[in-house]
Parts: C-alpha cells; sequence; structure tokens
DNA sequence: CCGGATCCCCGCGGATACTG
DNA sequence: CAGTATCCGCGGGGATCCGG
C-alpha cells in the first residue's frame, strides 16, 4: 500500500459536515461564542444540527466546549489551540473555492 | 447575509467524494492514466464508482477525459490545467493531514 | 476495455416536539 | 438557554450483471 499516504481523507473528516466550514469561520472571525449566539448567526441551522456538528468538531479537539452550571443555562463554544493549525488549511481552501466561483461563472456566458 | 462569503464549501464541494482525493493523487504523481491502470491503483474501488468519480471531477473541469476510438476502447485520463490549482489546496491538506494523524496518536496514549 | 443499469443499504441532515 | 428524542426522506456508495 503506497497510496494511504494521502492524508487529504483526514483533513476532510474534519471539515465535512454542512455547517462544520461556516461555523468555524465564525469562532475564528469573533473569537468565543454562545450557543445562541453561533445559532443567531446561522438562522437556518437547527438546534439539533448545530449541538451535532458541534460535538464533532469537539471530539476531534478542534473546539472547547466550556459549561458554566447556572440557571439559565451558558456555555461558550471557542477555537483550540490545536483547531488553530487548521487556519491555513481554510485560507487556502477558501480562496481556491473563491477563484472557483469565478470559474463556474465564466463557464455559463 | 454576510456568511455567503465562506468559499471553503465550495472546494468541498469538488473534493468530497471517498475516491476523488486518491484518483487526484494518482494523476498529479503520474500523469496520464487508463482507466484499467487507475483501476490497478485502486484494488478496492468497483468500475462504476471510478467512472462516477471521473465524471465528476470531469465535470468540474478537474480532469481531462480523452477516448481513442479504437478496438478495445482506450481511455486516458489527466489533470487540467485548472485542476492543477488544486495543487497547492492538496498538498496543505495532505500536510495537516499528517500532523492530525499523529495528534490522533498522541490522543491515545 | 470501459463503462451503463439495477437494486439495496445506511447515515446525513431536516422537522418537530419535549426537558432541566 | 441549551440542549434531547423521534421520525423520515434523500443521496452516496457498494454489489452485481449486462453491453458495445
Amino acid at each position: 500500500m503506497e497510496t494511504e499516504l494521502c492524508k487529504v481523507d483526514e483533513a476532510l473528516s474534519i471539515l465535512v459536515g454542512k455547517w462544520k466550514p461556516i461555523i468555524l469561520l465564525h469562532l475564528f472571525n469573533r473569537g468565543t461564542l454562545r450557543f445562541s449566539e453561533l445559532k443567531r448567526l446561522m438562522p437556518d441551522i437547527t438546534q439539533k444540527m448545530l449541538t451535532k456538528q458541534l460535538r464533532e468538531l469537539e471530539e476531534e479537539d478542534i473546539i472547547n466546549r466550556v459549561v458554566y452550571p447556572q440557571v439559565p443555562p451558558k456555555v461558550e463554544y471557542s477555537i483550540s489551540d490545536y483547531g488553530r493549525s487548521l487556519q491555513p488549511v481554510l485560507d487556502v481552501m477558501h480562496e481556491w473555492g473563491s477563484t472557483h466561483t469565478q470559474h463556474m461563472q465564466e463557464k455559463k456566458s
């Protein structure tokens, strides 16, 4: 097996998920955010999905989840130190995606 | 809508597909390859899936597909000029994926 | 040699309602 | 406020067989 050297799939396994990139974008931009703040930033996501995507990112050590034991509940999310290593990856993908959008528009004309 | 500026999903839409990264890796490494050669390099993929993934990559202008009208058939695949713009993206993802593999191993210990 | 056509399974993601 | 619990549709991906 030589082709097991393709580690692109490892990166994909972290990033794939309908809302993960946008969640990471918000956390990178704004630092720490509460659950309800994230929800407000993404009106179309359901609570279930937001919870699920956050849990998966937490499981991979990409984000921190801090629960404040109080009433009403308060939970804050932020990019972990390890998660910050994803920054260049997201940057490159975002940049390529932008040019790709252009490429597709030119294709139509 | 400010968050429509997240173009990471555009890149993902091209790369997501169980066999796409590995297919691209082979084509980047070896240049032009026939269908049967790709199949041989990926013993576990079915013909149907190989065909499908290649068609999708072709649809996005990432790869070239050249058919030689002869018997027996001969079809060659290669990275398109536009597809080469993906190189840095794949590089960064591959690199991050490698360190991530390490990260997971340390986690177990 | 290079596919297309069919059938099937499974997990992602959405809708909705309920709780401490 | 920040989640569970349940139900369900859809599409990705595999197995298998057929065709030029």
